[in-house]
DNA sequence: TTGTAAGCGTTATCAA
DNA sequence: TTGATAACGCTTACAA
């Protein structure tokens, strides 16, 4: 069984007493092949457990089937949640999901990803917001189709799904605003992929056009920890802020946990906070996060379609950009609502 | 560009002024090619950006490189984190990963993994807890490796990697009582699966070597909510628990939240929690967990040093088992320490 | 050390 | 509708 363990397309020919060429045509969507003929097929194969061998068939047709999926933080809630469905809305259309791991940024990325080419992928999605030209170029000199997630790049031919960051962040400022307060802050990451900086620069802009100044304070990942960090710094000004919009729901968490239990702020009654991804925890009860939901669903559906379109009858598809919204999810770490 | 980006061995011979054979064994480790040659061929490479076509390769050696992450509930923390652990370690080891999803009961997961197998992978790794017999048939019958995780199945063949989870559950008994506690109780989930089983019944048998009886509680699934239901349920007894170990950490947030939310409970002065994954959020202040920490990258590692290592040499590797320790991790949700 | 040639399991082309 | 045959890009005897 080690050395053999896989049926060939002959040797069920040969068993349903037909050319091979009968059975490959079995198993090829819209080929013409009596039913009598496919019956025997498939008594065959199911008898003898062939399936396909999609190496040879991917060598054939120059089209694999395979999607890189290129991330990083993917043990984050939001980056696992995309994956996730992602992963579900290519298996449902019958391609399948290849995982590339760029938490590491010494040339060990760029060691993943040819080996992810060598697979001959017909398509990458980039969800890290690693903002890394050369990856985005690697992969579009191999032929493959490119879908980049929350990244703001201008290039032609791959297809980049936004979110209106600027617009929702920009939202928050009335909500702020209606509930009292005065003194906004917002807490950011040193990250600075586009979305971050849209999310900061929509929420300044904004408040700006109401006559209100905001403190913008950045530090670390966009993690926890840096949340905790953000609000040391931003409860101990003198002028402290009595709302504060967190640039990720992570770092939101960790901003309320140090505001209660280290400055014993009371949330939303001092302080008013909202976070952007609404991940789960997003809806503990010990956070009740005001925050914008990343449509995870929606991204991945419009990616996976995307890739389904054959680029050759539809040439508009070749540079295709997509913006979707970002939905306030209103829970009580803001007053009123 | 789109009809025909990718270079082939033919034309890297062409341009070093070798043959394809010569350019095979450059990139082949081990094969016999003098530095001359080697030399001429590789920078003809690296010119044209030319890459081994794995699919080809795969199919001539009988050997994808290709290992297939099977897991459900991938969103979740623990779940999440080793699929990370995994597949960085298998990007370290030159092999790549494969997702598969197996959210969906209902034959689609069947429909996946055949996607899978389709793609001749070498291995499957079964990170989820479903206890599906027909899909580890299914991938043993396909000539593939199979590790096992968390799943006590003494199936011939496969690598089983299990953790202590009796043994460590029952030292938990020992923790809970030095700290006063007297009224144990155990949340656990409906799902069943063996290691979730372990931990129940070698916390339970454990405090009954030690004259305690506990009282069990099993509802929905191992997520938040479960947590907070079965809060519902242990602290309206008549006579309240004082300690409770929650068969995950996601349980142990939602019973936790209740605890404290709906029921005014002081943790640990009223009540002593503990959990089971040290998931990021049990390190989160507002939860402070004492639990066990499931030793994800020692769980990668031994999987994949196993698919490294050449089973016909190494005939013990056909049938191997590994059980790890999972220590715990102390945090506040314990009085003492 | 090098080149030639066969074969891996497919699908597409083309007669029959 | 069917079967023979030629690719696809690779590795590996085997011969030079």
């Amino acid at each position: 069984m080690s050395q053999k363990p896989f049926v060939s397309a002959q040797e069920v020919a040969e068993r349903a007493g037909v050319s091979r060429s009968a059975v490959s045509r079995t198993f090829t969507p819209g080929a013409s092949v009596s039913p009598e003929t496919r019956r025997r097929v498939v008594e065959a194969a199911e008898a003898l457990g062939y399936h396909v061998n999609h190496l040879a068939r991917g060598l054939m047709l120059n089209e694999s089937g395979i999607v890189c999926l290129i991330v990083s933080d993917m043990g984050t809630p939001y980056r696992s949640s995309l994956i996730r469905a992602v992963t579900q809305q290519l298996q449902d259309a019958g391609k399948i999901a290849m995982l590339v791991n760029t938490d590491r940024s010494d040339g060990s990325v760029d060691l993943a990803l040819r080996q992810a080419i060598r697979y001959r992928a017909d398509a990458s999605i980039i969800l890290s917001g690693m903002p890394d030209k050369s990856i985005t170029q690697l992969c579009l000199k191999n032929g493959q189709r490119l879908v980049l997630i929350n990244r703001d790049d201008d290039q032609e031919g791959p297809l980049r799904i936004n979110l209106d960051d600027a617009a929702a962040a920009g939202r928050l400022v009335t909500a702020f605003l209606r509930a009292g307060c005065r003194r906004l802050a917002f807490a950011n990451s040193e990250a600075g992929t586009p979305s971050l900086m849209a999310r900061e620069h929509g929420f300044v802009t904004a408040a700006k056009t109401m006559g209100v100044e905001v403190v913008v304070e950045r530090y670390g990942s966009t993690g926890y920890e840096s949340g905790r960090v953000l609000a040391q710094r931003l409860l101990t000004l003198s002028e402290r802020p009595d709302a504060v919009f967190c640039a990720t729901d992570l770092i939101a968490c960790g901003f309320m946990d140090a505001a209660r239990h280290q400055f014993s702020i009371s949330i939303p009654d001092q302080l008013c906070v909202a976070g952007f991804d609404d991940i789960e925890q997003a809806a503990w009860s010990s956070y009740q996060l005001t925050t914008f939901g990343q449509p995870v669903e929606a991204i991945a559906r419009e990616a996976v379609t995307w890739l389904g379109r054959d680029d050759a009858e539809d040439p508009s598809a070749r540079n295709h950009s997509v913006r979707l919204n970002a939905d306030l999810v209103w829970r009580s770490s803001i007053r009123g609502g």
